[in-house]
DNA sequence: CATGAATGAGGGTTCATTCAT
DNA sequence: TATGAATGAACCCTCATTCAT
């Protein structure tokens, strides 16, 4: 998306500043990676174009090479680059919670929403997962282990909470499926703003549809309590 | 090393020995898109080799040019090919529906899950259209219109048909997410499906939740309600 | 040494009958293979370029990989193309000879300096055993095996025989480097033609100083008898 | 992935802390052309690798250019470099000899044998000669200049001598290219020492048969005399 | 209609060389 | 003097596309 200005137009009014820069390793690397994941995100594996990640990093294409062994090795470090703690901010919330279930689940409904609305470099991630997960097995069971366990296990604890402390129906235990339902409207959300972008259903509807179902479903009164 | 190649065609002087099967038309596209659909969706748009659709519908790569322009054709000739009704069958079964709307959505959610497992062609069309849905304008927008937009009509059906007989809390009507949330658990599940194989959550223990959890939701006696 | 006409220059004048001219693969590979062993002898395994191989074979770079999968497959198939039978032809004449051994050695070392200097095909082969021995192992065994084993059986079947026959003195039998000894001057021969070209010492000058250290060295008088 | 690299060099502020082995040229060429000379010899001249010669010499690769402004005038150094007088101790024993002809002979045959098989150094000499010497002209000349011709020299000198002191027979005076078919069994002892390592004929026995075969050859009594 | 040899435009990668530090 | 980041020109190889047969 920054499309390093090209260096193809001589144009010979301005005095030609495209000196080479010379960073450390340090500054050069999260730059390679940035554009990396860009033109990924983008064009997939196999689309992308080494040509171009340089270009978007503003570097010559061999210069990738003195970083990263190869396009293989330059993905892996992109997705890596991505794996930042997630959930992390959740789990916090989660642990330290003190108000009722009903209010964590519209916090944590609410913190899910304002990502995938927010979060570039998530979307790109999930982008890759989507796209290349079959050709790279890491890929899925990082998108397992990472992500869906650990949300599972954020709709699970919330499930407990609210049914020990009589908010929520103690059928809903019985469910085993119930986390994942929990958790889906927010999946399907952001894969469709993937695909759609503007002409995705509207996100902010969604999340008070999703938190009033819940709640509603939920909730001690229902059809399977 | 040697190849033992060729030579096995009309060699112009003896009449035609034993040329392969010379199918018209209507017979031969199909088994080529066929094969372009498997191909794409295994390996992306730019992943996939015109000589392995070839290979996999078993006729020679040049044959491919005979029928389809060029590789961005045939993508979007193997897109079209995927592109049947696929909600003829929910929407006939929604409008000639007899019974209450808690058994409709059940029948509907039924139907929903059971393409989701065993529809190897349209996980290929999700597939294609996650993939690519950047690269190709035209996918987005099939998805929009023919997946997307007729699921929520379904879903908007079934509630109104729901709250119109007082089996549905009115106060859903109010909520213009609700479509997108009812349906959202059957996306995110064939997405994991794509993406985890059998190490996704169980699908059907989702959609013994996912009915669950709206009946109870939905239900006459909901909070907003 | 063929280097094909360049295609480059739309000359305008002739009618351009650079067309495509499709030959099958008995055909096409040994076309290729000819090239291949030129560029490979004149320029080394790491400084041959396929591109220039495919220009001495006057195809297409690309057509080379229908034919072999990799550059190191092609000289691989290249060396195995020189790799003909090349004692043939002396043990042939060293099994059916009649006449006295004094004679066969005339022949055989007539016969070994003629493909030296001849030999176009063999001169190649020797420079990329040479040049490329130390990477390709095989190339080495290759030497051992069927060149350089089967001299020196030659050199001590003469050998034998003329100490049977009284020509040679019996003490040569107790020399076990003198097989290696007797062809060297040929080795010798063959390496400065390689290097030195017109420069190298005179091939038939050799020869007869060759032959004639030989018999006096061999003879019955001698000192080691 | 960090490679916690470069920034350990003189900063411009702090008066030079711990620079690397600040030597004068007169140190560090003879410290490149070493490792020039081994990477040549093993890789050849397109095979080598500036950075690896950096590598060996324990040097960073830009370092090289402060002596060598090429890879090719760096290759035409290390040849000269190994181009010391070869000869010297044949000549200087040559020109000093007070013993017979046939002692001479057996000592500079000792002398040739030896270093073949010790002279690490004028291995790879000889190695890039045969490899290169098409490439490079200067190196057939070289060669054809400062061995061969030193070789044939001495050969020469000592046939003249045994023929002036009735040893060898005076008709071998009258064959041109004996002096080259003497040397002979050295160049290709190397040539196999060369190629075949352990797996080539063995020098010593090589060496014994060498002189025996040319004392009887040239002795007095031979045939054409 | 059908084949697969043949082409040629890139794409990934390497590496000699330069140059800011 | 010394470093190694940075460049760019090839090089090997792939593959969509063409076309003689």
């Amino acid at each position: 998306m920054t499309e390093a200005a090209g260096r193809d137009a001589t144009d010979g009014a301005t005095p030609r500043q495209e000196t080479r820069s010379r960073l450390p390793p340090e500054a050069r690397m999260p730059q390679i990676l940035e554009a990396a994941i860009e033109e990924f995100a983008e064009r997939g594996y196999a689309g992308a174009r080494m040509a171009a990640v340089a270009s978007r990093a503003g570097i010559a294409k061999g210069l990738i090479y003195h970083y990263f062994p190869s396009k293989a090795e330059l993905f892996q470090a992109s997705i890596a680059a991505c794996a930042r703690p997630i959930f992390e901010d959740a789990e916090r919330r989660l642990s330290g919670f003190q108000g009722s279930a009903r209010q964590l689940l519209a916090d944590l409904i609410g913190l899910a929403y304002a990502r995938i609305r927010e979060e570039q470099r998530e979307r790109a991630l999930f982008r890759l997962i989507l796209t290349e997960a079959e050709r790279v097995p890491a890929l899925a069971e990082f998108y397992r282990r990472e992500i869906l366990e650990r949300a599972l296990g954020i709709a699970q604890a919330v499930l407990r909470a609210g049914i020990a402390s009589g908010e929520f129906r103690p059928a809903a235990a019985a469910l085993p499926g119930l986390a994942a339902v929990i958790m889906a409207p927010a999946v399907a959300g952001s894969v469709w703003q993937m695909i759609l972008g503007d002409a995705a259903p509207d996100l902010a509807a969604m999340q008070a549809a999703h938190l009033d179902l819940l709640l509603a479903g939920l909730g001690a009164g229902g059809p399977a309590g």
